[in-house]
DNA sequence: CACATAAATGCACTTCCGTTGCACTATAAA
DNA sequence: TTTATAGTGCAACGGAAGTGCATTTATGTG
């Protein structure tokens, strides 16, 4: 719990209780979790402080927003000395279509994407939709 | 105009006023286009009508639904021979953050994902999110 | 400690998009 | 012509993102 409040405070974001339990909760889950995701589990807490502190932690890069194609924003923690580089730091993620979890594969980057002249990139998505491990009989 | 019908007799699909209209915007933009696109732009025709449109062009493989990273779903042809196969058929899309257009690059084909035992893959979706070469200094 | 300021939270509300149910119309078959 | 089927239009719902404003909590200053 103690370690919870130095990730918060060596990104410059103040160690209230909200922003703890959201972070507690994002490093227990292996999933990508959604705002609604949140809300349903801190009953007690309002939906916009949620969104807000969701938001503190994607500007501030402590978490990812995670596009899987539910067309519902999930969120992940980025990995430890992230800073959300696209050549570098993004991975690929895994939607399963049963369980419907978004999984992240650290292990899985993102392979570099020539594009043509002019065009410039400043984030990649890659997301795989299909039945994960579990799911799958 | 006479191919448009044939396009969509070949997959089976019944060429209406409405579906022919919309195959023939799908064709002429190089863009991928949104339901509220589409909307805008027939204002005659109802929304819904639209909606089942596109539908019915995904279900039979006429149009893919493509995911940019905005959460609005957006619609583009199928390349010629296109059987939405995740192996071949897929490629690269590009989102611009300034005009807000969704472009294919049926050139970038998306590179294989190995994932780990027992993981299934039905569909692969790959957007380079950035600056596009008009918007570009 | 008292006060002023700023940050964080909670509540209400709006907007946008996707989707569905139902009635109406046009088209194709008998 | 009648009947069935497919397509269209209208209205409405529900989920999710986002905003404005009031209230509470934390922080700093005299």
């Amino acid at each position: 719990m103690q370690d919870l409040e130095k990730i918060l405070e060596n990104k410059n974001v103040k160690p209230t209780a909200m922003r703890l339990l959201v972070l507690q909760l994002l490093r227990n889950k292996n999933a990508a979790v959604s705002l609604t995701d949140l809300e349903d589990h801190f009953i007690k807490s309002d939906r916009t402080t949620i969104y807000r502190t969701l938001k503190t932690f994607v500007k501030n890069e402590i978490a990812h927003k995670i596009v899987d194609g539910t067309g519902i924003t999930k969120y992940a923690l980025c990995e430890e000395n992230c800073h959300c580089e696209i050549e570098t730091d993004l991975h690929v993620h895994f939607h399963c279509k049963i369980c419907n979890e978004t999984i992240c594969f650290p292990k899985n980057k993102i392979p570099y994407i020539k594009l043509p002249d002019g065009y410039e990139a400043d984030n990649v998505s890659l997301t795989v939709t299909g039945i994960c491990d579990k799911c799958n009989t």
